[in-house]
Order: C-alpha cells, then structure tokens, then sequence
DNA sequence: ATGAAAGCGCTAACAA
DNA sequence: TTGTTAGCGCTTTCAT
C-alpha cells in the first residue's frame, strides 16, 4: 500500500516547519503568497489528503452526523435520509447511518457508536419501544445534540421534529367533505402509536364538525394484509363512497381490496391517502394524498440539528406541513 | 458539556500508569486480576468510552464502510443499504452514506471523502457517467479496498458483485414459455446500460431456441411513464399474452397501462417482472417476479469486500442468484 | 505485572 | 512571515 503523504512529509520537501505547510494549505494570512504557491503545488503532486482522523482528535469533533433509524429500507425512512444526506453534504456532513431494528437494546448500542465516534449530532427515530432517554440525555450532556423525528418520545427536553400529523388528518377529512364524500371508510395504523393517534384525532374531529349528517367508519390495521382484510370485508356492501387511509403501508392494503372488488376509481369509490408520494404515483388512475414527504423532512431535521450544533438550542417540536396533491382519485 | 474520561483519569484515580489501565481494559494477560477488576470498575463509574479518533489515529484504520450509491431513495438502493448495514454491524462495522446523485464528479469527491476518513473499504454503485477509473485505482493504491455493485465498470481490475443478470433473463423467458405465454410484450430498460442488455440478450435468446412459434416484441423505456405509454399503445389490439417488465420502474408503468386497459390478470393478460418484491406486492392479484434481491446483495457485497479487506483480493465478478417468486399473475 | 516513552498527523499558542 | 513546541487519547515496544 502506498503510503500517504502528510503534512511532513511536505514540509521536509520544501525545507519548510510543518505548521508553515499546514497554514499555507488553508490560506492563511500570514503566510507570504508564494510560498502558498509551492506548498499547493507540490501538495497537488504528492496527493496529499489531510488526515480526520488527526483533526478530529485535535479538535474533538467530526462532520459526521449519527442517524438512528428502526429500518432504513421499508416506506419511509430511505426517503428521510435521501433528502437529509442532499442537506448535510452541502454542509460537508457525512452520515453514518444505523438501524435499530426496532430493538431499544440495539439503539442504545447505536448511540454509544456516536458517541465513541463523536458524531457532530445525532438524529433518532426512536423504536417504538424505546422508555429509557437516559441514555439520550447523557450523549446530549456529553455535547452531542440529539434531535429526534418521526418517531419522537413525549419529553419536551429534546428538539423534535415531525410531520404535521393533526393538519394531515384535518386536510383528509377536509378534503373528502369538499369532495361530498361522506360515507367514509378510514383507516388507521396502530392505535399505540402517537402518529396515528394524532391524525386519528384531527380527521375524526374535521369530520364530525363538518359532515355531521355523514357516516364515518374508523378502523385501525397494523399491517398491509390487516388493511386489505378489514378494506375488502367493508366494501362488501355499498357503504362507503370512499376509503381514507393514514399511511401507504395502509394504502396498499386498501387498493388491493379495491381492485379485489373491482371497483372504479373514483366512480364507484373515492381514495384519498397520507404517503410520502410513491405508492400513490403506482396505481391507475394515481391515487391523491397528502403529502407528508421524507425529502423535506430530512432537510428540516438537518437544519434544527444544525442550530443545535452551533448555538443555544431550539427546544420544542417542529413541524413539517403538509399539502394536498391531487390526482383524480377523490 | 460534560468533559468525557480518558485512560490518563482512569490512571491517576487508581495510581496506576495509562498503559497499565489499557490493558487491562483490553484483557491483556500481563494484567493481575484485582488490577482488571478495579479498573473495570472505575472505568464503568466513570461512564468511559474510548476515543475512536485516537484509536484510529494510532492505527490508521476505522471500522468504517463508505458506500457511494447514485441515490438513496429510489427502487433499489435502500433495500440494498438496508442488508448491507445489517450485515456490516454484526460484523462490528458502520456505513458512512454517500450519494453520488448520479454525478461523476460528486461521485470522485465522495470517494475522496472516504480516503480521507481512511474508510476500511468502500462499495460503489457507480454512475452511469463513470468513465475514469483512475480515482478508483489510487483508492486502492492506497490500501482501501474498493468493490463495485449493481452498477459495474467494465474493466477487471476490481472486484464486483451484482445481480445474475443473465440468470434473470434466462428465467424470465422460461418461465413465461412454461406457462403457455408466447405472445410477449417484453419491456426494458436503456439499451446503453449493461444490466438491460445483459438480461435482455438472455431473455431474448431463450425465447427463439425454446418459442420459435411465438411472438415477442421487445421495446425499451427510460422510465415509468414511458413504460406506461409504450404498454398501453401496445395493448391496444389483442397480440399480447403477456407483460415482461424488466425492472420494478418499467412494471410500475406497465401496470398502470394494464389498468388503464382494465384488463384482467392473468385471464387477459400474464404479467411478469424483474423486481425486489415491494411493487409487485402492491396489485391485486399480487405480480410474480424473479427477485432480485438488494438485501441478498448487500449482504454479499459486505462478504466479498470483508474477504479484500483481510487478505487477497479476489477478483472477478461475483453474481447474487435470482429465484423465481409465484403469485400466480402468469 | 507494571511503567516510561515514543509517536500516529495535525492544530494553535507562543516565540522569534 | 516562519518556526518551535505542546498536546489531543491511544497503542505498543522496550524497559524494569
């Protein structure tokens, strides 16, 4: 292997103190012009590469950001990190990404990973386990800002970042009331989940303020085969004039139910869904949503993080709105 | 910010000198038991964590993967991603994410990143752009293995893994035969990728030695609405009995055609495709694929790169067999 | 069984 | 404008 060359290495070259070297590479100023000159060249020549480790050591910080996901693959998450990693990068952030599995054992093993790699910060979408913050506090005590999203804890002592789950419910039922679609079938993911239980909130409450003469069913599936089972034993009578979904995983679920009963979009039944965008875009005709996307999401993140990072910290939860995309389906 | 404990607070509380108390952290043997023990203990107290930065610094290697991916977000990649982390963390290493965007130059930044950080080794999916070779080389050089996925140069100089292409085709072909379909609309993707000809020249050489009484039509999309469009011309008349989509993108378009049409699968139409699951999961009736899968594919990447990073490298191209998945679509 | 000391490559305060 | 020096936290010879 070829060894790399180090600042020494040219300082020895030019006859020069390796500091003299070092500040010419980052321009300084008190370093004459020409000498920068001959150091840059003959840094360009020997393919010189600054050390991170050595840096890192010497300032005690990386521009590395810890991300702490339960999947990276899945409906979600990739898209969250696509969109964070287009912000970091313009920011000379790396990621460094680690999935949970959804195991809290394996999340505090993740964090300790930062921690001994002193990631500039950290972002979490916690396990829906997750109990214990100890060990959250302590890597934010030890100065690694911790942001979680998505999947965010109660506790008011983190910066948080999330969809606007209540705009999302209300702009669903909005959305379906202003279609005249009142005999709705809705679909939610596990009522555990503080997610669903926030738009679960807002479209049930939308929709009994403004369709109080419709017919409203809420159901609740925690996977796509749940979905479709409670989705194609609903449709079996005519009911319903549309179905509402809270998440894609759930919509897949409904659309095969649908298209189980052959039934036409939008004529013999409305289809509205909360979703990142992709799924939606497979059907035909395309499904609308509201849009709750990833990208944003990410980019968001990385900007609270970043405040975090540098100055006093923003506490509170922050939001990520959402909008209606409309496709013909509703 | 809390300041965290070294060795040297470890040392001083116990009277003990830095080597002494690394060591016996590590279970040198040289260490008396008492001694481990009590430094165990304090180190613990004291909520130790060694610095990673120094480690690496005085060992010149990280356990750091890079991996440098077109995109993120997308069909493939973060299934891709997902298997690879899974297999690398039980291996006690992480990823460090880096996408190229498709872009050469964001590309050869990213891998000059990677050299930096001194990654254990790098997995590259490279741009369809990528043309020079050389950064790739001098990464080498330098000691970081380097192993291309998916996306693989021509040249035989590095080590690469990627899908049976051939295998697939092959597959696809056959399967479709066996069924009784021999009249087929076969889609892929850019003739200029190696991947589409690859399964394209398999597919289309099974189908004249073992159908030379069918029919097949072969037409080529770049992307899901082009797919769409050629698939509901082509479904106009009824020449078809069957649908071959290369690649999860191209029968995500075929698909909406196939709706569009209204057409009944598999009593109107077989459908067939190359995909890792997720889409064909999502009609009704399920679709049947050969699958390609990105987690089967992470996980061998990081074995074969494991392999460069310990001893030889073993060059040539290693090929993730595809397995036909029923669902009874054709 | 334990300690002393060198050094990984770099930065930055201080000297000259 | 340039050089000297100390030190970040750790590993690892080489003593003792």
């Amino acid at each position: 292997m070829k060894s790399r060359s180090t600042l020494k290495h040219i300082a020895e070259h030019l006859h020069l103190s390796i500091s003299t070297v070092s500040r010419a590479l980052k321009d300084h100023p008190d370093i004459a012009a020409h000498t920068k000159q001959k150091v840059r060249e003959l840094a360009e020549l020997l393919e010189y590469e600054p050390n991170a480790f050595a840096i890192q050591l010497r300032t005690n910080a990386s521009k590395v950001i810890g991300v702490i996901v339960p999947e990276i693959s899945g409906y979600f998450y990739h898209s969250f990190i696509a969109g964070l990693e287009d912000e970091a990068r313009s920011w000379g952030y790396s990621l460094m990404i680690l999935q949970s599995g959804n195991d809290p054992e394996v999340e505090a093993a993740n964090l300790r990973l930062c921690r001994m790699n002193r990631a500039a910060g950290i972002l979490v979408a916690s396990t829906s386990g997750t109990k214990d913050l100890a060990p959250f506090e302590r890597t934010d005590a030890a100065g690694i800002p911790v942001v979680f999203f998505d999947k965010v804890p109660e506790s008011r002592q983190f910066p948080k970042v999330s969809m606007a789950d209540a705009e999302a419910g209300f702009l669903g039922a909005d959305t379906l009331i202003r279609k005249g679609r009142k005999r709705i079938l809705a679909l939610f993911g596990d009522h555990a989940l503080s997610i669903t239980r926030k738009r679960l909130k807002a479209f049930q409450g939308t929709f009994q303020r403004h369709a109080a003469d419709g017919h409203l069913t809420i159901r609740h599936a925690r996977s796509q085969q749940e979905a479709r089972q409670i989705t194609f034993e609903a449709l079996a009578d005519q009911t319903y004039n549309a179905v509402f979904a809270m998440s894609d995983e759930i919509l897949a679920g409904a659309m095969k139910a649908i298209m189980q009963h052959r039934l036409r979009i939008p004529e013999d039944i409305g289809v509205l869904a909360i979703s990142t965008g992709l799924i939606p875009g497979l059907y035909e005709p395309e499904i609308s949503y509201i849009e709750t996307s990833g990208e944003t999401l990410g980019k968001r993140s990385f900007e609270i993080l970043h405040k975090c990072m540098s100055k006093a910290t923003p506490l509170g939860e922050f939001l990520v709105p959402s909008t209606l995309v409309e496709k013909g389906s509703v």
